[in-house]
This record gives structure tokens, sequence and C-alpha cells, in this order.
DNA sequence: GAGATCACG
DNA sequence: ACGTACGTGATCTCG
């Protein structure tokens, strides 16, 4: 016969543990109902742990009856003392029932006794029935159940760890029985369950004095041999408070229960149950986990290859499309095609064979206006498709993108994680179909890959009208449709078009490099009598702090901090500090940007095509990665020579780049409605000296000293950032009582800029989100939390975000304009950079471009201050200043 | 895979 | 009392 085994959980202790260790995420874990949900999440994530493990045939869960019990009839201050269980894990306790049920657990709780007499009565009748016992609590007394038939796991801080202790395991850790663990705690007493024990004997004493005499009642026949005088006098003074300690640690294992051990077999996961409540929960993680097991469950769709025979059926289709284009790997200007589908709400085709898109009835559907196409990531499908000469046409559906407007919090690239956050589950992770690091593979089985294809077709199209209809609901339906939408084929377009990279002029400036790194090297060792790895902080750390004895400025998690903020106030006190600055200027340099550029250079045209994400900031901002365009060097002279390298694709051609000036200051101008700042916008003035003027209190007309510009540039830059005197202080080096007057009086010029900040947090705090002037959301779940530093960032983020978000919407719009105003010229669109717009161009468009580009990035949206734009032209980037 | 560091707006 | 500026990506070391 199989073996039987029984997981016995101590149900109070493990919510209590699993609360406490997401207690910092209490707020983060709240359901549509405002249920708080943390406890429940962090009991099933104990839970799936312990049935892994240990796989048991029974299972129950034993719960607290409640306040009264025999113990507190014997001694009424049992337990008194203890803090009140705080409401938020209260609420939780019967849906941790809930839950138990669900995943087919029982759970058991008896009038007068504690979940421990429970668990120790089963126990004892399951190890006479033949079981291996598995017992879970957070409590360590329950260690005293231990036999060779028990284990006792104990878990500790957070949700995954666990102790495991056997009675061989607790004889050699703690040199006695589990059983005598009872007599220690009564002899020591215990402070969190109010009982006292002898006066005067603590854990060592108590310890000592069992493993000397076996049990309480040894000790006290052979008193006499107890030669302390002072311990002698205590124990004859506490006799009876020993043995009533010993009795209430001691666990009832014949407690009158009303079910027993064949009671309890452990029914597994209700499928159903566990579905509809991990939706009520809203526990994404779970459900998508269920889903990859589930999964199998689910009926197969039907779908129908196509080949080249029978291509025309796909003129079946209706006139609005579902289309995935399937590629192996993140980068889909190189990735491998793997497949395709194409469907609606009748039909489904999938092939392997992504050439068929190029024939006539499937190209027609993708190009044509009679067709409309829903798919998941459309830029990556532009793209995908330009590589197949076809240009995708009439998306009307982009799910990535309308679940990143939706909410861009967890938003994922991967299509069976965004289905589920929108309610989705017969869609499995990429991960799951076709693994992943090493083991990554395209399935060669045509069953497991259309089954994965079509059902992400269906996903998006299930999706499709809900998530459409909740844009409305947010009111960012013209976001979608006008902004995020067009924004996508143009930026497809300019990643397309690429950016030439002169290899020659990196690969000069790469061992012009080398040379200099490695005198920077040298100059190091000898400084440090030895030689060792720079670029190791710990190293590095190790030579500057213990062999040296510079002060230690500032220490990071793991040691010493060598960021150039130390390095820079140790250079005056030893000259290796100099070079180990240049050598790290010049290592980033020449690797992220010389041999990092040098990797990404496509030979075929002599670019570098960037992948901008769209859909990752929680701002709004694009992002752009293989490779990073938009932290090409800048401030500093050596860093800057690296665009040089970048050029036009054709002789003759010119860079020419546009910038807005303080976009950031003037959209907090607009939308705060503070007219001291407009006025200053509007006359042109220089912002920041006008600030100082104000804060600093001088005339209107007064000069401004260089120092205390740039004072005033720091303030207003903290203003954007959602300012802190703490943060304004340690970033600009004043004291923060300094920094506190500054923002006083800042905040007193500019008064509607303070009553601006106060609304954002109070429209967070209110609604959990907020907004820039396209109607982008941010939402922040830790606006209301009780940790102090979730909340002030989550404060700073309701300041910042709608200025950084505005901006950004600003940008697109200008960039979707810019593309329609140069259609018909030579010039291409080829960069972003936040606030700056990077293009090439034939030197006779530059006067053109000089007038035009300006003109469509300050008209892009009418706000209540210009925007002013500036530009810059030269033969490569570096020029363009 | 996390942490430290440093490049940009 | 608590202890931070906002938003990103790439490279390197180390456990």
């Amino acid at each position: 016969m199989a073996e039987k085994r029984l997981l016995l959980i101590d149900g109070n202790s493990i919510a209590f543990k699993a609360f406490y260790a997401l207690y910092q995420s209490v707020d983060r874990f709240t359901n549509q109902d405002g249920l708080h949900t943390s406890a429940i999440y962090g009991f099933n994530t104990m839970l799936d742990n312990m049935l892994s493990v240990v796989k048991p045939t029974a299972a129950l869960a034993a719960f607290d009856a409640g306040k009264v019990t025999f113990r507190t009839k014997m001694f009424k201050e049992y337990k008194g003392g203890r803090r009140k269980t705080p409401d938020e894990l209260i609420e939780q306790f019967p849906y941790i029932k809930k839950l138990l049920t669900a995943r087919g657990i029982k759970s058991y709780q008896l009038p007068n006794y504690e979940a421990d007499d429970i668990i120790g009565t089963i126990a004892k009748q399951a190890e006479a029935d033949g079981y291996l016992v598995t017992i879970v609590t957070g409590d360590r007394d329950l260690t005293q159940l231990c036999s060779d038939r028990t284990t006792v796991s104990i878990s500790k801080t957070g949700v995954s760890q666990t102790d495991h202790y056997t009675a061989a395991s607790v004889k050699e850790t703690m040199g006695i029985t589990p059983q005598q663990i009872i007599d220690v705690k009564g002899l020591q007493g215990d402070s969190s369950d109010n009982y006292p024990g002898v006066n005067k004997v603590g854990p060592k004493t108590a310890d000592k004095l069992i493993k000397q005499f076996g049990s309480i009642e040894n000790l006290y026949e052979h008193l006499d041999e107890i030669t302390a005088k002072k311990l002698k006098e205590h124990l004859i003074e506490d006799h009876d408070q020993a043995l009533l300690s010993k009795r209430l640690a001691t666990i009832d294992r014949d407690a009158p229960l009303t079910i027993g051990v064949a009671d309890l077999a452990y029914q597994g996961d209700q499928i159903k149950e566990l579905t509809a409540f991990y939706q009520q929960m809203n526990f994404r993680k779970f459900l998508s986990e269920m889903g990859a097991s589930a999964d199998e469950q689910t009926p197969k769709i039907e779908f129908t290859r196509l080949d080249d025979e029978n291509l025309t059926a796909v003129n079946e289709l209706g006139s609005q499309v579902t289309f995935y284009l399937a590629m192996d790997g993140d980068n889909y200007h190189t990735a491998p095609f793997v497949g395709f589908v194409i469907s609606d709400e009748q039909h489904c085709f999938v092939s392997r064979n992504v050439a068929l898109l190029k024939q006539p009835p499937l190209k027609s559907i993708l190009t044509d206006a009679k067709t409309t196409v829903a798919l998941f990531d459309a830029k990556r499908a532009y793209v995908g498709l330009h590589r197949l000469g076809i240009e995708l046409n009439h998306v009307d559906f982009d799910m990535l993108l309308v679940s990143y407007l939706l909410n861009t919090n967890d938003n994922s690239n991967d299509l069976s994680k965004v289905a589920s956050k929108h309610g989705y589950y017969h869609v499995k992770s990429d991960e799951a179909v076709y693994g992943k690091g090493a083991k990554r593979s395209i399935p060669d089985d045509d069953d497991r890959l259309f089954n994965h294809l079509a059902a992400k077709a269906l996903a998006i199209t299930t999706l499709k009208q809900k998530m459409l209809d909740q844009l409305a609901e947010h009111d960012q339906t013209k976001l979608y449709t006008e902004l995020e939408l067009p924004i996508a084929f143009v930026l497809a377009r300019m990643e397309i078009a690429g950016i030439t990279v002169n290899r020659d002029q990196l690969m000069q400036m790469g061992s012009k490099l080398s040379e200099r790194i490695a005198e920077c090297e040298q100059a190091i060792y000898n400084e440090a009598g030895t030689e060792f790895n720079i670029g190791s902080p710990k190293q590095l750390g190790a030579i500057l702090f213990d062999k040296l004895n510079l002060p230690v400025i500032k220490r990071t998690k793991t040691g010493y901090s060598t960021s150039v903020d130390v390095l820079e106030q140790l250079a005056p006190q030893a000259p290796i500090v100099d070079n180990i600055l240049k050598y790290r200027q010049l290592s980033k340099i020449a690797s992220t940007y010389v041999d990092g550029l040098l990797k990404v250079i496509d030979p075929d045209d002599n670019k570098v095509h960037t992948r901008y994400l769209q859909t990752l900031t929680q701002t709004g901002r694009l992002s752009s990665v293989d490779p990073n365009l938009q932290n090409i060097p800048i401030r500093t002279e050596e860093g800057r020579q690296i665009r040089r390298a970048f050029v036009p694709s054709h002789p003759g051609w010119q860079i020419f780049s546009s910038d807005y000036s303080q976009i950031e200051l003037r959209v907090l101008a607009s939308i705060s409605g503070d007219t001291n700042m407009q006025d200053e916008f509007l006359h042109n003035d220089d912002i920041h000296a006008s600030t100082a003027r104000r804060i600093f209190g001088l005339k209107s007309n007064a000069e401004v000293t260089p120092e205390l510009r740039r004072q005033a540039k720091a303030v207003n830059f903290g203003i954007v950032y959602g300012i802190s005197d703490f943060g304004l202080a340690k970033n600009t080096g004043i004291t923060r009582k300094a920094a506190k007057q500054f923002i006083e009086r800042y905040f007193a010029e500019y008064p509607n800029v303070h009553k601006y900040m106060q609304d954002s947090v109070k429209q967070a705090h209110e609604q959990g989100y907020v907004e820039t002037i396209t109607h982008r959301r941010r939402y922040l779940p830790d606006i209301n939390s009780r940790n102090f530093h979730l909340r002030s960032f989550a404060e700073r983020t309701a300041m910042n975000s709608p200025i950084q978000g505005s901006a950004a919407d600003i940008i697109k719009i200008a960039m979707i304009n810019m593309e329609r105003a140069i259609e018909g010229m030579q010039a291409n669109m080829l960069l972003q950079i936040h606030d700056e717009l990077v293009f090439e161009a034939p030197e006779s468009e530059i006067p053109v471009l000089q007038k035009l580009v300006p003109k469509i990035m300050d008209s892009a949206v009418k706000l209540h201050v210009p925007l002013k734009v500036a530009s810059h032209f030269g033969a490569t980037w570096y020029d363009a200043k």
C-alpha cells in the first residue's frame, strides 16, 4: 500500500506569519472590494510549498476557536497582554478557510481548545494509524510533538524559509527529547503566552536543570542536590507555578475532536472553485500558474493549416481579423520567424511558412483598407512584416498597448500575462511552451505550436471589445487612437530607418582609449603598490580603505561605496583617486559606447536599429534598447566624442537636431496655473535667474551670480521631481535647514505651484492615480501605505508623473505631426531622446527644417505658456551643437 | 541574477 | 522617528 502522509497546518500561526512577511506590502494586496489579501496570498504561497514538499494523502488546517480555552480557565492571564490582531488580518481569516476548501483541505476548530491541541490529537491518532505526519507552524512550542514519525516544520521569516525538526534533530540541536521541551518551558515560562515559570530561571538555567534531572517532577524530588542557594529558594517558592506552567505548555493530545484522521483525505485543487476564488482575490500569479496546468483540460481550438494549395481559404475571413506573427526572440529586427496565425470569430488559420503572407489573399488582408487588424504589439508586427515586404495597415486594436494605457503597473510583453491581467486564462506563457534559458526551443510538434498560436489569437479576439470599452471609461480613447497607436508606426519606421554609425571612427577611438586606460591602470597599480581588478568595487574598496586607510564616507549594503561622489571627496587626499576616476570614465566609454555599439552595427547597412519600448515606462516616456540611443554621452567632452561616429546615411547630408527648452518647467507653469511662473516664460526670461531673484529676494532687475543661479536651478529641478528638503540638501550639498527655507520661499513665490503639488497628492490619495494632459494614467498603489518610504515615494511620483508624462505626450504628438510634415522631403526622422528629435537630411533641406521642425514642435499642444525649441546641425551628431 | 556603477533626459 | 530627489539601460563583478 502506498505511503500515508498527513499534513497538519497550524492555521492561525501560518496566517500570522504570512501577514507579517508581507506587512510592508499590505496595501498593495487588496482586491476590487477593498479586502486586504496579503495574508491569503502569503498563506497560499506557503501552502504551495507545503504541498509540493509533503505530497500529502491527507491534510487538515487547525484554527483557534476563540480567546477562551481550557488554559485560560486554569490561568486567566494566559496569553494576556497580547496586542490585538490587526483588522487587516482578521478580515482575511474567513477567506483563508475558503481558500483551503478550494484547495481540497479541511479546516477545523474546537471550542475551548487551541489549534495546537487539535494538531497534537490528530497527530497521535495518525501515528497510530501508520501515517507519516508533517506539522507546519510558526510556533516553536509544537516541536514537543516531534517523533520518529512526525516532523515539525517551523516557518521562519519570509514565506518560503522553513526549519525542519524531527525527534532526532531536536535531540541533536537542543540536547533534550521533544517531551522535555515542556519541562524546560515550565521552568522558564513564556512571555508571549504570558505565564511565569520559576522566578529568575531563564532558558539557560532551565535547559541545564532539565538536562540534569530529566523532568520538573524529578527535579523537585532531588531538590537537595541543588547547591546554588538563591536558585533553590526560587524553585521552592515557585513550585506551584512551575507545575502550572508545565501544564499550560503541554499540548493536549486527547482533545475531544468530532473528526478523525479518516475524515481528512486530501482532495486536491477544486479547479472551478479555486479559479473563481483567485479571480475574486485578484491573484493573477496563481491564476496563470494554474492556467499552465489546467490548460490541458481546456478545449482544443479548431484551426486550419495553410499552405500554397489552400491559401484562398483565408478569403472566408471577415472584415475584422486577428493577426499574430511569432518570432523567436525579443529583437524583432533580426529574430527568426516562427509562424503566424490569422483568425476571426469563426475561422483560424495557422502556418509556419511566413512567406505565405507575401501572397495576394493574405497580403491584401494585412495591407488593404477593407480589413481592420487586431493584434498584440503593433510595432513588433509592423517591423516583422516590413522584413517580408509587407506594409501593415489599419490596425484598430493593439492589446499590449491598450493594456499599458489602462494600467502601466506590472505590464508585460508576454501575451498570456497580459491576458490573465484582464481576466482571460486560457493561453499559456511563451516560457511554458518554449522553455527558458538554454532549454528554450520552438516545438517541432505542429499541434503544440499551432495550438499556442491559436490560443493567442483567441485571447486577443476575446478581450478586444472589453478592453476598448475600458479605455472609453477612462476617457483614454483619444489618447489611444490619436496618439499611442499612430506613434507606434512612426517609431517602427524610425527604427527601420536606423542611424548610420562610422565603424572606423569608433575603432580609432577604441584604440586610443585602450592606450589611455592602460596608462591609468599602471599609475593606479604603482600608487597602490599592487595589481588588482579596478573594476571590482570590492577589491577597490579594500585598496582604498583598508590598505591606504582613506576615510570611509559612505557604505553600500555589501561594503564600502566607491561611487563618483565619494571618490571626488577623496581626490585631494590621494593621487590614486583621480586616476581611478579617469579609469572609470574611460573604461565606461570604451566598453559601453565603443565596444557596445560596434557589436550592434548591422553589417548590411552600417546602421544601428534601436528598439523603442513603448509600453515600459511608468510615465509615458519611451525607452531605447539594443542599443540604447537615449544615453549617448554629452556631458563630458571625452564622452561626447562618441557622437562623431553618428553620421548621415548619405554623403553631403547633415545631422539636424531640435530640442525643447525646459519643457518640464513650462508644463508645470501651464498645468499649475501659476501666473508668476507663466509670466516669466511669456517674457522669455531666464527662468533659473528669475527663480533665483525670487527665492533670494533680489530686485527684479538685479544681476544674478552664477552660484545663486545654480542653486535656483537645483531647486527648480527638485520641484519637478517632487521635492523634499532632504533630497534637495543631499543633491546640492546645502544643509537641510537651508533647503527647507529655499522650498518655503519658492512656494511663497509660486503659490499655485504649491497648490498643484498638494492637489496632485490629494488626487492620488482619493482616486488612486494621477493623469497627464492627454489622460495618460499612472496608478500609485503605495500612496496610502503605512510604510513611510513607499508612501513618500508615491507622493513624489504623484507630483512628478503628470509633468514628465505630459512632456512625453507633447513630443509624441510633435513626432506624429512631424512625420506628415516632412512627407515628400528626403529628410528622415531618426531618434527621439525625450525632449529632442534627431534627423538626417541633405544640406539643401536644412533651411526648411530650421523653420519647420521648431514650428511643429512648439505647436504640438496649446499650453498657457509658449514652448521654446532650439535647433542645431552639423556633419555628425557631435557637430550638431 | 542581484548589486554597484555610470551614461542620458 | 522614519529617510529619498523623477524616469531609464548597459556593463561589470560576484555569489
